[in-house]
DNA sequence: TAGTCAAAGGTCAAAAATGGTCAAAGTCAA
DNA sequence: TTGACTTTGACCATTTTTGACCTTTGACTA
């Protein structure tokens, strides 16, 4: 067993009883004996949004990460749609993708405009074509996730 | 929790009665046991015209530091915030548009948090960093015109 | 009236307390 | 042997806490 699995159980573990937990970064690498920044890799390899995980953290006096687990249980559908997107996404995908997640009442029909705004050429052309898709794809995900609750 | 936080969550409970208040910054922080810059530290942290607060002193004798909420119309809010947005955007002043905008029941704690998932780190660093603050201040304007509505 | 002084509040930079990133090196199974 | 996954560790970013030093104002005194 390494220790990401380790580290990775006990996150499962805390979470079991509640659905948004908060612990210091260094505190629980302390407790595992391993490396601070092996907490990140963890949390980037497993609590993805794809796996109905939120994380955020603060820096600073009082920082912390705070892990939240969505209920996933809506139907396959949001996972399907997940595993689908990927890393890459253009805007012509992603309405087709919302329409089904409208007719599913997965999603609103006001969160998928909200999320089309945010996808929309005005905005994304912000940057250049090349990050585009990777873009779209990572918005997608974040916001369908908090819209599916 | 850090002695900031108990700070703003004093001076809020202060706010919660009156939307203008005075106090001493000495007593104030003799009280809560924390140096007295501190206080001005949590004043231009959180007390920001962003989150829609006056701040204003007066020095010397029988000096004191007042508070004033400010209190707007929906449109002169969005107005402000529109222009003030202008073409580029941080996480943290968008953040703190939004705590005022929530307040003052213009956008939805739902849709706020749609937005700032939109412009979170995770996904806003898909594309380098030259290019994320003007991001984000379209994608910002783009999602409050929707979810102002 | 002018000058002095104590009583406010302000500024700013350094230090402390968190968490984040990224690339090199290591491991391991197919 | 190669490619995916993991481990390490140096270096970075953000937020809060401290504290020395600065400015303003009103009251009192000469």
């Amino acid at each position: 067993m390494n220790i990401s699995n380790l580290i990775s159980d006990m996150i499962f573990q805390m979470l079991e009883e509640k659905s948004e937990i908060e612990f210091k970064r260094n505190l629980l690498a302390e407790s595992l004996g391993c490396f601070p920044s092996q907490i990140n890799y963890v949390l980037s390899s497993r609590f993805t949004p794809e796996r109905g995980f939120i994380v955020e953290s603060r820096k600073g006096n009082g920082g912390c990460i705070k892990i939240t687990r969505i209920s996933y249980n809506k139907n396959s559908l949001l996972n399907d749609v997940f595993s689908a997107v990927g890393d890459s996404l253009d805007e012509g995908t992603a309405k087709n993708y919302l329409i089904n997640l409208i007719y599913h009442d997965i999603v609103s029909e006001h969160d998928a405009a909200l999320i089309l705004a945010a996808m929309s050429d005005p905005v994304v052309s912000t940057v250049p074509r090349e990050y585009r898709d990777s873009l779209r794809a990572s918005m997608f995900k974040r916001m369908l996730i908090l819209s599916s609750q």
